[in-house]
DNA sequence: ACCTGAACACCGTTCAAGT
DNA sequence: ACCTGAACACCGTTCAAGT
């Protein structure tokens, strides 16, 4: 699996870089899981010494926390979003499923680690926005931001984890899996309510 | 921290029992963590030899399986649930947040392992008599049932483990936490507007 | 029947030594 | 500056041997 590091000439072709590290590191734990992750196995994969990935990198822990952050990044691929709130907020919700599915195990283990959805991340603030087009209060946009965001990104990880018992689920509806569907449909009726509240 | 295992007969006034061991196992991770729990300190604070304990327990896997079935027996702690279906739903939420928060660490592992909310506990049957009594239709019990059992879990697991960056929460209503209230609330209006649309 | 010591195949990480 | 081998303190688990 591992190919020759040297070029021709005899200089390597490919040096170790955080970049390379952390790439591999995904794409181990995309394959086999976070558990089957380990520094000597990284390290096989990079056809490099253990004790070199520790020049690059802190610990393992840190490792996966960069790792996560990479991973996090890619909802950037979010289009650009338009049109009422309520689509707004349906296609975010799918962009977001979409991360999770792509990367199933490393989500699993984000979720169990602390401050996964930063304030400062293009997510949180997509969410934001949308909630302002809908007109929820100022005052109340963070916490009702962080509520969605637990809400859906809990579901998200109870799907991906099978966390509650399956069941065929009904016939689906336009939009992807129905159980998701019905998830959405409902926090945007309970938004719509509250707005109508206020 | 552990004492004399024998009585002043001589006779073992403790013997190893799966029980004791589930006890002690879900002790440990109540204090400090699941990665805290290894198979060779377990058997330290039983005061016991670690290889004892494969005689009474099939592996480490095995194991932390076992003590999450306990812990997920507490919900049983629900009292009688009476009342509008509104209420009887905040009821069953804020029971199944109280387990989720005496048992921080396993409940974060479990929610990262498939099948934690099982169709025949208690929690679920509950939940599908409530959702009877909001008039849900048959044919949809299963999968809203599961749509919310996967948001609130899913909450709370963000909650407990602050994977939102945390920030002030507005002034609380009536009941506990501003943001479980809000969740609350939202899936409550989500679920009414399900119903009026059927 | 129940327990145990030694052993195996792994871990993450440190550190002194190499180039 | 970058890499590495040996070593340390851990793991889970097997198994043959003890009582």
């Amino acid at each position: 699996m591992a190919e020759d590091r040297k070029a021709p000439g005899g200089r390597r072709d490919v040096r170790l870089t955080e970049e390379r590290i952390h790439a591999a590191a995904l794409a181990l734990i995309d394959a086999d899981g976070i558990e089957a992750l380990s520094m000597r196995k990284l390290a096989a994969a990079l056809d490099v010494n253990p004790m070199s990935l520790y020049h690059h990198v802190a610990n393992k822990a840190a490792l996966v926390d960069a790792v996560t952050r990479l991973a996090a990044a890619r909802v950037h691929a979010l289009a650009p979003v338009t049109g009422t709130w309520q689509e707004q907020l349906r296609h975010l919700a799918y962009a977001f499923r979409s991360l999770t599915r792509s990367h199933r195990e490393l989500v699993l283990h984000a979720f169990t680690s602390p401050d996964f959805i930063r304030r400062e991340s293009t997510l949180w603030r997509a969410l934001r926005g949308i909630l302002v087009d809908a007109g929820i209060p100022d005052e109340e946009l963070d916490p009702v931001a962080a509520v969605l965001a637990g809400l859906v990104g809990g579901l998200l990880l109870t799907e991906v984890n099978a966390v509650v018992d399956r069941f065929p689920a009904p016939a689906g509806g336009d939009h992807g899996d129905p159980h998701f569907e019905i998830a959405v449909q409902m926090l945007t009726a309970g938004l719509q309510a509250r707005i109508a509240h206020a």
